[in-house]
Formats: structure tokens, C-alpha cells, sequence
RNA sequence: GGGCCUGUAGCUUAGCCAGGUAGAGCGUCGGGCUUUUAACCCGAUGGUCGCGGGUUCGAACCCCGUCGGGCCCGCCA
């Protein structure tokens, strides 16, 4: 794949593109290692054409040839399957890069021999990479010099008889312990298909990172049993999964866990919450993840009623916050709300038209507090349409016409949006016409 | 055809490998909170553990079967 072109938008090979140095592997590789970056994985990277070009797989080559027929009744009675007579433990190339077609017919200490369909033949060094392993044997081999003692793998190769179970015993073969195997189920973006490293596209990853916070993403990851399918929801269950993340956060966990009369099961579960929260963190770091001044909830208001960073920047408790790391935080958001992914439900819409429906059925107690509000909103006019004369109006009527508070706010959300709940009010009344406001009160 | 993973409260799920009273968060409902970060605090509600058998003093857990969802059985990586 280090030898061949990369597809251009039409899935046809970019040969401009290749001259400039680009190449398949650059073209699917890139965006991936583009997200593990942004998710805070610094991973070794080993080429594998190029492990083969320095010989690490040498001997596990050679093994391979001479124990062909043992390497075929691994395969064949692990996996079920038959493999053909003319089968090899080996790929070669030929002389112009091509795979297929090709039948191995020898062997000697440094080269295999083949024929092709027509009719030529000829010798690849296997000391100099020109060929390399089939995958079944090529993973396990990698185990083998790498001194891989842990490996994960989507559960395509976790069954029984899959590539991992053969692969285990290869590695014995070529004189080595397996590593520890550990299966995970597949992550899909809910709607559409899966997000996975080796089955094509890398969008799922690096779409999901220009909507949500890296931390939550591994949050995602962290809190879910690895044999649990994840359906990532990009809608309303974003806004649920970042709330029970920063929940978790504002807890002191390890206080929590100095508690003697804890019993054994919620040890266990404070002990997962712990877990998950380090694993979440994207950098190492002495203060907590998330400490960003603003949640995730509060923040998607903020970004749909102000369009300047610097706007929302100063509605929120910003000391000690890395004014950098906020803007990434609210430009994602603001991808993320102008995208078809944003609920519904989260949109702030002001009403149109009075509710007139509602303003029809007003008890008595309601309609004085309307009337208190209104008052109250006039005087604001006045006195300066801004979020500190705001913020007391709801409180002051309520009072004036002793009504709980809750059910202030509730009617002056049903008035002025058609929704009982939502958020904070006044820097919501301080963004709006004061005429619209009142007009929506008024129900004129 | 053979095999692997998965199904637990309205939602997201822990517990299953080593059987011992089904736990949690969200939601909902009630209460608290003299300015609401869709916040916070307190309380309550909610489960035939997919279904049917079996083993056991005792089964979400072990065994057999069955249904639903996903996957594997490539000279692909």
C-alpha cells in the first residue's frame, strides 16, 4: 500500500498526488493518526513494508517455509477451513509489485521461487522484504518480535477459529507466548455505519471529534464494557453522556471511596467511576479534566445565543481557563449546533406569536403575575435592557404575588418560548427585543 | 451448516468468568432552594434479568433448547 496511489475524489488513482510523495497508505492512514493525536494517543509507529525491507521477519519466514505442512494443519484444523494444495506461507512479488497470480514452487534459505499464470517465473528474497506473510501469519509473527503482551482486536477476529486463535498458535511455533487477547465490539455512529480502522473511512472518528470534547469521546469509551456494541448517538444522548461525565467530575471519587461502610458492589462501582475518569483524561494532568468553566449543556445555550467567542467568553467564570482550549471547546459546539446531529430539543426558539392558547386559560394567581412581570419588564425598559436589571424581574414578581418561584419561571417559559423548562432566563430576555418580550407578555 | 459476542427499570447500564436478598445514573413524581449553569440538595417511583426447560437448598449467573440483534468461518489487511 506504501507502493501505489492514492484514490482521488473519485476513488481512481491520484497519480499527481503520488509524485508529490503521497501515497495509498498516507491517503487512509493520515486522518486516523490525525484523530488518535487529537484523543491524546501518542502511539510508535512501525512501518510494516519497511520491517520487512530491514528483515525482522526473517526467521518467522523461513519457520513458515520449512514447517509449511505444520503452519497448514494449524490453520486448517483450528479454523475449519481447507486450504488449497498449492497453498504457501508465503506471498511473493514480482518483479513489477504484483501479488497475483503468483504460485510458490520452492524454497531455499533466502529466496522462494515462483511461476505465474504466463509462464513467468522467477526468485523474491525474502531477506530483503521482496514478498511478505500472509495476514494470518504475518500477525502473529508481528507478536513475535514486537514482544507483544497485550493485544486488542475487534471481535471480527475474536471468534472461535479466527485469526486470532490460529495466530495464537503460530506464535508458538515461531518459539513465542501469545499475547493476552482481548475482543472488543464495534463502535457505530447511530445512523449510519461503523467506525472502524481497517474497514475503509476514518470520518467516523475525526467527524465525532469536531463535535465533541476528546475527553468525553474516551469517556464514551472508557465507561463501556469492550464486549458491549456502542451505538454513538450524536444527538441527545451526546448532551446525556457529557452531562454524567462532568457529573462524575464534580464528585471527589477518592473521598467518597474513604468511607468504611461502604459495601463490596459500590466500592467496586466508585472504583469504575475512577477508572473511567482517568482513562478519559486526554493529557496527564494535575487538574481535572473539564475544568473549563462552563458545561457542556450550559455552553450549547451560550454558543446559540451569542455569536461572539468573546461574548460567551465573558459570560462564564473564566479564571484559571485556557482561553485556547476554550475556543476549540466552542467552535466544536458551534459545528456541532449547526449541524443536522443537534437536537431539537436543545434549540432556544423564541416564539413567533404569542401563546394565545395558554394566555386564554391564565389562573388568577398567573394572570397577576403577568401583570407583575410586565411592570416589571416596562421598568427594565426604561432603565436599561441589560442582564443584571433582567435577572431579578422573574423573582420580584413571583414574590410580589406570592407564587413559588418554579412556577414563575415555568409560565414566563411557556409565554415566551412554548416550553416549560429551559435555561437560565435573563441572558436569554437580554439578547431579545424588549418590544418582542413584551409583546409575547402582553399577548398583543 | 459450524462457531463467537450480545439481550437486565421508560433510557444508558453494573452484576455473569469463581451461584447466596437485582445495584447505579438519567428520566418521572414529590419536597427543598427570597436571581435558574436545563443547576444543586433530599425523598419516592420504577425490573416476568428476551423466552422455555434442567441442575441446585438456592440461578440474572452453570447446562440444554429457543427467539431477537451483531459478527466470523478470504492466497484481504
Amino acid at each position: 500500500m506504501f507502493r501505489i496511489p492514492p484514490p482521488d475524489a473519485e476513488g481512481k488513482p491520484d497519480l499527481a498526488a503520488f509524485e508529490a510523495g503521497t501515497t495509498y497508505a498516507d491517503h487512509f492512514l493520515h486522518p486516523f493518526l490525525q484523530a488518535l493525536d487529537m484523543l491524546g494517543v501518542r502511539p510508535r509507529l512501525v512501518y510494516n513494508h519497511e520491517a520487512y525491507a530491514e528483515g525482522r521477519y526473517v526467521e518467522h519466514v523461513r519457520t513458515a517455509l520449512k514447517e509449511r505442512n505444520r503452519v497448514r494443519e494449524i490453520i486448517e484444523s483450528i479454523s475449519g477451513r481447507e486450504l488449497a494444495d498449492a497453498w504457501w506461507p508465503y506471498s511473493p512479488v514480482d518483479e513489477r509489485g504484483c501479488m497475483d497470480g503468483l504460485t510458490v514452487t520452492g524454497f531455499d534459505d533466502t529466496h522462494v521461487h515462483w511461476s505465474a499464470e504466463d509462464g513467468r517465473s522467477g526468485s523474491c528474497d525474502y531477506t530483503k522484504g521482496e514478498g511478505k506473510l500472509p495476514w494470518r501469519l504475518d500477525w502473529p509473527a508481528k507478536w513475535c518480535w514486537l514482544d507483544v503482551t497485550c493485544e486488542a482486536f475487534g471481535k471480527d477476529h475474536g471468534t472461535t477459529g479466527g485469526s486470532y486463535d490460529t495466530g495464537a498458535e503460530l506464535c508458538r511455533l515461531f518459539g513465542s507466548e501469545p499475547p493476552q487477547g482481548l475482543t472488543y465490539e464495534w463502535i457505530s455512529l447511530r445512523g449510519q455505519g461503523a467506525m472502524s480502522s481497517s474497514a475503509g473511512t476514518t470520518v467516523g472518528p475525526i467527524e465525532a471529534l469536531q463535535l465533541v470534547p476528546p475527553e468525553i469521546l474516551r469517556y464514551l469509551i472508557a465507561s463501556t464494557k469492550p464486549a458491549k456494541a456502542i451505538e454513538f448517538d450524536t444527538g441527545m444522548g451526546l448532551v446525556n453522556l457529557a452531562d454524567a461525565y462532568e457529573r462524575l467530575l464534580r464528585h471527589d471519587l477518592e473521598a467518597k471511596l474513604e468511607d468504611e461502610e461502604l459495601s463490596r458492589r459500590k466500592r467496586v462501582a466508585i472504583e469504575d467511576d475512577i477508572s473511567a475518569t482517568r482513562l478519559s483524561s486526554v493529557e496527564e494532568r494535575s487538574v481535572r479534566p473539564g475544568a473549563v468553566g462552563v458545561t457542556f449543556r450550559h455552553l450549547a445555550m451560550l454558543a446559540q445565543i451569542r455569536s461572539s467567542n468573546d461574548e460567551v467568553w465573558g459570560m462564564i467564570p473564566n479564571e484559571g481557563v485556557d482561553r485556547t482550549e476554550f475556543d476549540a471547546r466552542l467552535d466544536r459546539m458551534r459545528h456541532w449546533i449547526a449541524s443536522h446531529h443537534f437536537p431539537d430539543e436543545m434549540r432556544v426558539g423564541i416564539r413567533e406569536e404569542p401563546n394565545s392558547e395558554r394566555l386564554a386559560n391564565l389562573t388568577a394567581e398567573e394572570e397577576n403575575l403577568r401583570k407583575a412581570l410586565i411592570a416589571n419588564f416596562e421598568q427594565s425598559q426604561e432603565e436599561g435592557w441589560t442582564e443584571a436589571n433582567l435577572s431579578a424581574n422573574v423573582p420580584d414578581a413571583a414574590r410580589e404575588v406570592d407564587l413559588p418561584l418554579r412556577e414563575a419561571y415555568r409560565l414566563t417559559y411557556e409565554l415566551l418560548l412554548g416550553v416549560d423548562v429551559a435555561p437560565k432566563l435573563a441572558p436569554l430576555l437580554a439578547a431579545m427585543e424588549p418590544s418582542r418580550v413584551l409583546r409575547l407578555m402582553r399577548g398583543v
